[in-house]
DNA sequence: GATAAAATACTCCATACGGGTACTTTATTC
DNA sequence: GAATAAAGTACCCGTATGGAGTATTTTATC
């Protein structure tokens, strides 16, 4: 039985994407989520041998988006599949998603028939199930691979201040907030404050959590 | 009527293919090539009007093999899609095969239904036609862009032992001390303890440093 | 000049952490 | 079978950390 979560703000595309799921009976949903920030919350409280095996994610989304929320969970839950499900297909969002960790990406308009197969397969061989609209887009990125991508696009799905990088990165390297503190001139109590900053930005409540975003992500 | 040249030095597969093709009305085969050489010759050899708008190329042939083919005519006839067609599907083949300028990627397992679909989409719709697996493995080059991994085994360089790896393990995915123990049913205190014990073995005294050398080292 | 975002600095409080000591279990050696 | 070393277990103490605020200054943008 493959555990699949939904995660998406409206309560009807919810109830369309669980209502095709339950076609197979394979398939059983763990759980729904509103947005990001329920989701984690969600997910935090799981016992490992009940979390999702798939989670079918929008994008668009209040409070946490779905981009952010993938960054966080695909760094927590290594295991977890991510695949997009929506009804954007704009490079931008593509390309966020892919680097936050998504494994697949899939358009709400494709029949319920195909994406179950997809998911299936998905389950089965390991490949991310991707649209062939989406999957053209992708091989675009590929083609023309450095060509002028803004960096705050690229590296920074967490939309971390530069304040907030340096510091995180002086995290990484083991100093406390007095240390840092006095390296770049400001109160440990700023450093403190940043430090909390950059907590609420990666969803995460602790060093040991930050960090292991900010390795795994690429951020340091 | 859309003209598609086919490129393969298998005399059976080119067989196979036009049959393929032949199925629809809108497709017409404007000719076939053996190898790379022989189809940029008869490329040279055509009117602007006659050349094919779609080129199904195989990539394993003598002579000129077909990344290079695509490289060279996609520079001199940018108006033409070239799309690979092929049994192989291993990273580097595809890498090279879409940088060289083609715009889609399709196996030569998928059926010959599939196959109409996904061309007559490129002619309809621009969509580059991309098989399932092939557009996974492009979404991992998005994903992994500098995968510059060498990593051997990092052998057990700071003779921990196992229990100070798993701990470790458990450490990094940002659990603390009361997660870890009632995880592996010990108390925390011991957890604490087991953690004091691989500092002193790394040479460090923060959870940040050790996280650190773990991943920079390999340890997890 | 108005406004928003980022950076700065501080408070209080509960708790997780790093450093230490001490006991038990397991394995190995003589 | 006693001696011993290593790993594992457990607890106490002082401090750094994390959470939730409030507030002022600087910077950027329109």
């Amino acid at each position: 039985m493959i555990r699949i979560a939904v995660v998406d703000d409206k309560a009807n595309n919810r109830k369309v994407i669980t209502d095709k799921l339950s076609r197979n009976i394979f398939f059983a949903v763990a759980f729904q989520a509103v947005n990001g920030e329920d989701f984690l919350t969600q997910m935090r409280c799981l016992p490992e041998e009940d979390l999702p095996h798939i989670v079918l994610m929008d994008l668009e989304m209040p409070e946490v988006d779905g981009v952010s929320a993938i960054g966080t969970a695909s760094s927590l839950y290594p295991n977890v599949k991510f695949v997009v499900l929506t009804i954007f297909d704009d490079d931008d969002k593509i390309f966020r998603a892919i680097r936050a960790g998504a494994c697949g990406y899939l358009l709400k308009e494709e029949s319920g028939e195909v994406i179950n197969d997809m998911l299936m397969n998905l389950w089965e061989s390991g490949a991310g199930p991707i649209s062939p609209s989406i999957a053209y887009k992708i091989l675009q990125m590929v083609q023309q691979p450095v060509t002028a991508r803004p960096e705050k696009e690229t590296g920074n799905i967490f939309q971390l201040s530069e304040r907030e990088k340096e510091i995180l990165q002086l995290l990484s390297q083991g100093l406390d907030y007095k240390e840092i503190g006095s390296k770049i001139f400001i109160s440990p109590n700023t450093v403190k404050k940043h430090t909390i900053n950059i907590y609420q930005k990666l969803h995460v409540n602790s060093k040991a959590q930050a960090l292991r975003i900010a390795y795994t992500k690429g951020l340091i």
